[in-house]
DNA sequence: TTGACATGCAAGTAAATACTTGCATATACT
DNA sequence: AGTATATGCAAGTATTTACTTGCATGTCAA
């Protein structure tokens, strides 16, 4: 998976707004899609060949329309791989603040006694 | 907390890797930083503000030198407000498969005998 | 087979973003 | 005091991104 077109395509607003759009309602076509977006259809194609391309939405064609189905794998990939690393365990925030103490009291005896 | 901030802030890769830095070594200084990133300091001086402006990085003089320290919180946020709702169920995943069955039978009656 | 609908393709514009260069300021070191 | 270090500020450039307009193509339906 490439981990910066998912960020890429999540940075925009309108991106985000279309996925939350297909999640109430999945399987949509371009022209519903534009309905609810307050900008050109082929604004919202490139938004969408965006998010197609970080595999956040795939395509199926059905006679001359175009119906979009969201994936949600490439988010729960990011969370997985990228922002749960950053969540510290409780364990490690004691520890975190154990050592930031210990250091406040080095050099600093009097408060020790 | 800024949604948008955030996804922007992670958008870019230099950004997310000056975040990995930070999570491997918190509390370093501008020009630490800088050591790693292959950018004018000016430059890393710019993403810092960015990822400061979306409250992920925290920043505390000491003296001439400028600290920066990492904040999971709007990682965690972003996830929990956004993310987790793309996450299907196991019984979400159940009842699509079972409606999806179901329309694809409908005036399909060979396939029902 | 004609007209309406759904979409694609391509080129152009406007605005946001990433990055640089040059100079200024403040803190520390000797 | 004087020099080196850590950083800020501001303006300018280059690239990328968001969005538009105009026209072309394919599908459905009367």
């Amino acid at each position: 998976m490439d981990t910066d077109k998912v960020f890429k395509a999540l940075a925009d607003p309108g991106r985000r707004r279309l996925l939350d759009q297909l999640r109430a309602d999945n399987g949509q076509t371009l022209s519903a899609l534009c309905a609810h977006m307050d900008m050109t259809r082929q604004a919202v194609t490139q938004h969408l060949q965006l998010l197609e391309g970080a595999n956040l939405v795939a395509v199926v064609w059905q006679g001359r329309e175009k119906l979009h189905y969201l994936n949600p794998v490439p988010l729960h990939a990011i969370y997985a791989r990228w922002i749960r690393k950053f969540e510290r365990t409780n364990l490690d925030v004691l520890h975190a603040l154990k050592t930031q103490l210990e250091t406040k009291h080095e050099g600093n005896d009097d408060e020790k006694a």
